[in-house]
DNA sequence: ACCGGAGCTTTCACTGAGTGGAAGCCGGTG
DNA sequence: CACCGGCTTCCACTCAGTGAAAGCTCCGGT
């Protein structure tokens, strides 16, 4: 071949799926080649494979979209469908007794990706979609993730500069770290306006013989919350759920 | 290369993903090889690869698992998350008219996927998993979907054998091509033991400027069932996503 | 301690699947 | 009607990928 040395085939096609984003899920072939860096004829090649077993879909636009035989294989993930099938009942009825957001989110390297969100119709709106990734220093479920995660990783987050939402935003790496242990020896989290002015969030984790896989939270409007009567209800929950992983 | 010709990395690459499935999520290397139908130095090597981008995760037992970022870029899929995200507040509404089971699937090739689902905790229980497969000649989103599917999908459904839930699944090619008919003249349907013996499904379609792109179902225990009550409700829900999908 | 076997990993010489520049095609636009 | 942007096809070149075989690492049995 004549293509760059040191880039395999499978990277490329996994190029391509990365070129996608919540942002821009739909794409045309030059979009899509410019975003994967590689050349047309590759990527019309390899599109045409992805297209023809159904992990892309092309319109009659001419752009592509992720096909459903992807989310299908994708549902199968059991950090993904399986864990929300799991949490499912539980989240519900946090919901049932507080009617405010609830949301559930495991780590992905040095962010977390939520798998599943019951958005109260009267409660805060939240920013967050399922699939979504966001940074972990500021939320509540990503300050019990952070605190219960590898040392390594800790240290990556914490060495990198943490980026500010709000004016109460922890970017100072000591306060952070004081944050995590604090998160441990209590056994949940609090993010009080440290993502948007209005909210304020109560998280506990999840645990598996492994360790913290997964973290769930209520997320309610800064003025009406009550922290020391949402905590039990939060850690109650994420005991349910370990309970229910081993 | 010395492989099998015909058969390109790509297609190697996806017969992996394809070798999971709802009944066996993790699998060793060497079930692995022999439901992809490769050598196991090839699957080895393409694995490991998969792991390195996330679309695969290697658990502590060595078993493969369908990854956390396959799950993220599945999610992006309109026919998938996008679909359920839009449809969820309608659903939730017809769940909490009825407080009975509430779904939504979609066509794919000649059988339809569940796209979501709420499981009424007094509701019949239901055999559908979200993401799984199933027929199309039977359930009420089922027949929906093939009513108003291309008149070629409609004549390989019709001239496959039809399989056989219960006594009251339509198995003769006739009746069914009738079925249809009325589906698409009454603009619902109605799957009445059709799959099990003690549910019955009203469903309704759900239309783009392309077409119809997914059905709307509330499956109730057989001898509580009104269908007369519940067709205007389903009807009127997919109506209200037809229109949100212009 | 030794053996045998099942499952995973690595090696290595060979080769055709994949590459990408270039050229063709198609539909819209000044 | 020439131009342009985006898509598709062609084709000669070559290195990424292959898979048989050998090596490795745990087992459990004797």
């Amino acid at each position: 071949m004549r293509g760059q040395p040191g880039r395999s085939v499978t990277s490329r096609v996994l190029a391509l799926l990365d070129a996608f984003s919540p942002a821009s899920p739909a794409l045309t072939l030059s979009e899509l080649a410019r975003r994967a860096g590689l050349p047309l004829p590759t990527v019309h090649r390899r599109a045409a494979e992805l297209v023809a077993w159904g992990a892309l879909e092309r319109g009659d636009d001419g752009r592509y979209r992720i096909g459903l035989r992807l989310w299908e294989v994708g549902s199968l993930a059991p950090r993904g469908l399986g864990l929300r099938e799991m949490a499912l009942p539980v989240m519900e009825d946090l919901y049932e007794v507080t009617h405010e957001n609830v949301q559930l989110a495991v780590r992905q390297d040095l962010e977390l990706v939520f798998i599943e969100r019951i958005a109260g119709r009267h409660a805060v709106p939240v920013l967050t979609r399922v699939g979504g990734r966001f940074a972990l220093h500021a939320t509540g479920v990503g300050l019990v993730l952070l605190a219960h995660a590898p040392v390594e990783v800790q240290e990556q987050v914490l060495a990198a500069p943490l980026e500010r939402y709000t004016e109460l935003t922890i970017t100072d790496p000591g306060r952070l770290r004081r944050c995590l242990a604090d998160v441990r020896r209590v056994g949940y989290a609090i993010s009080d306006r440290q993502v948007t002015m209005d909210a304020l969030s109560v998280a506990a984790p999840i645990r598996a013989p492994e360790g913290v896989v997964a973290a769930i939270s209520l997320v309610v409007a800064h003025e009406r919350a009550d922290p020391v009567a949402l905590a039990p209800l939060v850690r109650a929950a994420g005991r349910v759920l370990s309970r229910a992983l081993v």
